[in-house]
DNA sequence: ACATCTGGTTCATATATTGAACCGATGCTT
DNA sequence: AAGCATCGGTTCAATATATGAACCAGATGT
């Protein structure tokens, strides 16, 4: 593997580690020589992507994606534009909806809204979204091209609980329910007691870009709800799209992207 | 230079080129070869930290950092802290009001309030801020360590317009007036016109995190109102300061970060 | 039809990356 | 308090990786 990949992959990984490691526990993660995850740390630090703490000596993320992330914004407002619904969406079904984007290989969270009940879902932002476990990642694969979709179930797929579909050919199966319904459900896939139904949010070209995903607790999810929720999330993730990609920004509306995945 | 330090160049350059550029431009401006840009970019690309627009082959910032940034900012909310005081700010001087922070060896703008006049002046997210030729710069100084002001100094300064000071010399005094008077003044340093006052954001071991500026148009920059925009910058960037480094996350009250720059 | 741009690729050469062993400091256990 | 196990960080010969001039093929403009 390339060293850029290794740097960003180690990016990556830090991340997900409570947004604070060291450097052992860094490089064990990253499966790195300690010497190598420094160079790649130190060499991350100069460019802002990575911050040391002086007192503790552990590293976090820096401060420069969020000035990326805030050029990007400023021409792609995904985030901008989706969060209301989000929020809208939360309102209404009263449990916590998160929105994914998929970008680099992965699905992850970027936005949640939670639920306003005492007894609710939480979901973490940038939280790692498996196709096979979460119903964003159900919901992504429908909508993408049989490659994508070989490429996700290929590779060991991972139980997270004991209601985890690691059978490709029994995801096959969700995946096609899922083009059927028009959402997708997975049910204590990654978390158990918790029951998603998602959608994904599309670009004009049909490719999925991301998804929205109401979490809720099993103990309230019955059929007629989670039907009630299916329809609400498809209904949200096809006005997102239409308002991402609509009249409002002419100039992205014929924009694809190479995939990655 | 290690390659990752190349290719986090190569993002940084990126994100200041309209944001969308070919594959030679990119080569051009990083000073690298057509091979060597197109490698560093297809590896960002992997990661999702760049996007090839596959209709005009063209790349531009991806979608990675928005989720790396919204990571940070979920435990460090800078943004989310500060803007409602840029607002008010901007607001009450009817001017526009933009908040810099320092990451990887230079001061960047991550967010803009516009003045609502008419005439006013404009800044885009993503400008970089050199220190000699700003006032968010010339803020950010003077609160930073003799090393850093020397290091900044020694480096050529380049003129931006025929008011840019470029005299090591003369900069220094503006730095030292800039202590005394607790805020800094540009005029026409980076753009013909334009008057700027700012201060710095401090952490509580006084380290300069970033800085806030009013910018206004010359015409309007009369010495009293700079006077009392310099009054109000400086008030709000101790408030934000406050506010950030507060009570409210004492996790973060003794952290400190490594310098640069 | 020609010239000159693109974006993208190749492969011998040169250069940056690697990692086991090492250091000094800190903290836990006996 | 002595010993042991960590930690973050460094060194340098061995090695894998990055580099770039020359090269396509296609698009665009003259």
């Amino acid at each position: 593997m390339s060293t850029v990949g290794k740097a960003l992959s180690l990016l990556d990984s830090l991340s997900q580690m409570n947004n604070e490691a060291g450097l052992t526990d860094i490089a064990r993660l990253c499966d790195l020589d300690k010497a190598t995850a420094r160079r790649l740390l130190v060499e991350l630090e100069k460019h802002g992507f990575v911050e040391q703490d002086l007192e503790t000596r552990k590293y976090r993320i820096g401060a420069a994606p969020v000035r990326l992330a805030r050029i990007r914004e400023a021409r792609y407002p995904f985030l901008r534009i989706a969060i209301p619904f989000v929020r809208e969406l939360a309102e209404k079904s009263e449990e916590t909806v998160h929105l994914a984007e998929f970008s680099g290989g992965t699905l992850s969270t970027i936005h949640v809204e939670d639920s306003p009940r005492a007894h609710r879902v939480i979901v973490e932002i940038g939280t790692r979204l498996p196709f096979h476990a979460t119903a964003s990642g159900l919901a992504y694969l429908a909508f993408s091209g049989k490659k994508q979709i070989e490429a996700a179930l290929s590779q060991p797929l991972e139980a997270f609980t004991e209601n985890t579909v690691t059978d490709p050919a029994a995801v096959r199966k969700m995946i096609d329910e899922t083009i059927v319904r028009g959402f997708s459900i997975s049910s204590q896939g990654l978390e158990v007691g918790v029951v998603s139904t998602g959608a994904a949010i599309l670009s004009p070209t049909g490719q999925p870009v991301g998804s929205i995903t109401i979490a809720a607790p099993l103990a309230r999810a019955r059929p007629a709800t989670l039907a009630s929720f299916g329809a609400a999330v498809a209904d949200t993730a096809k006005r997102i799209s239409e308002k991402y990609y609509g009249p409002e920004r002419p100039s992205g509306t014929k924009t694809q992207t190479k995939r990655t995945g």
